[in-house]
DNA sequence: CGAATCATTGAGGAATTTCAAGTGGTGTGG
DNA sequence: CCACACCACTTGAAATTCCTCAATGATTCG
């Protein structure tokens, strides 16, 4: 079920709001930002796509969201009428299928659990150990988005998740090495922030 | 596929956190409500359920989340363990419950998108435009649920939701004929608030 | 009718946003 | 190699929004 590598560019649209969704998407090195824009211009993010994650599968009719590779990014382009064709001889694949699909939603839901948390901490906490557990093996997160992309994610503003950077790192939660390379000093704060 | 019709009375619980997720549902008549009990005590609502509608699929292991009549409801039960049998048959329902799982993630998608809104007047105009898209045909709504689960919904408070009812009532863009029947009187102001 | 539950309203306080300024890297050209 | 510009991020102060606490009002049900 090989499809087509293609290289994307930072900042490069891999899809738009509106367009057919004719293709499935898998990251082999990057990450990628799907969102969707609001009337005045704010961006939510919906999800971070990570190496080995499947994206762009869910909308059925036109494309809700929009795709966009953080940084520079190999992604597997596979065409979904292929799919349809593999599906009916292998009823693996689209259970594989269902099984992607309930993970999505398995991660929206908690997304939506984070967003329904009233304090910018808690939703912090939550998105840190959310990308350590899909990104590192230790303690030791590499974020590959931006401040502003993480806001977008967390229905905050750049200053606020500042500003919660620095007060989980004087609450001795994490240390932050780098803008980028954050250390999880103690994960039972953290999680006590989150659920 | 026919299952079991349970009617469970008004706050009855159909399935806890931690169960296993050996039964998914069908609600006939009523509405559910889906949630997850943060470690505060503080509740936050992950989905409403009305008639015709799926739930309970989505958990592979064990329920994630509490499910509970917010009315008197009839609810179909179906053992999971049959769903297998005959989707090994009819690829037919397999692939249903791919689209299923393809909804419900567009749903919590959405309900992302309204939770990253700032405003509590955008989140519950998001709400209402919901509603009445699943349960009404014209203009009015008979919304099953109480002011606090809206609020446990939309990560607000009951305070708040009530104030931001009779804000946008203040506006014009809604009636409120009572407690749970609202008219949408200019969806054009709800809509610009939504998206 | 009274009790209980649910909803509304008000006032004060806490958190986040907004607006604005400043810091710190990074890359480019002199 | 340094100066400069640029970008992302941080920090500060004031304004706004929402939350908390409290009291009141409305609806339902025995």
């Amino acid at each position: 079920m090989a499809g087509t590598l293609v290289n994307f560019p930072r900042a490069a649209q891999i899809y738009v709001e509106g367009s057919s969704a004719s293709h499935i998407y898998q990251v082999l090195d990057g990450a990628v930002r799907v969102y969707k824009l609001l009337a005045d211009g704010r961006r939510q993010i919906g999800g971070f796509y990570l190496p080995q994650d499947l994206f762009g599968l869910e909308e059925n009719d036109g494309r809700q969201f929009f795709a966009e590779a953080i940084k520079a990014s190999s992604i597997l382009v596979i065409k979904r009428s292929k799919l349809k064709v593999l599906a009916a001889r292998q009823s693996e694949l689209i259970s594989g299928l269902l099984l992607h699909t309930s993970r999505e939603l398995a991660h929206m839901r908690n997304l939506a659990i984070m967003l329904g948390c009233k304090t910018a901490q808690e939703r912090l906490a939550g998105f840190l150990l959310e990308m350590a557990g899909r990104l590192s093996k230790d303690d030791t997160v590499d974020l590959p988005m931006s401040r502003q992309d993480i806001a977008d994610y967390l229905g905050l503003t750049i200053e606020t998740v500042s500003r919660t950077f620095t007060q989980l790192e004087n609450q001795s939660s994490i240390d932050i090495l780098s803008r980028r390379r954050v250390v999880l000093r103690n994960r039972n704060a953290l999680v006590g922030l989150d659920a």
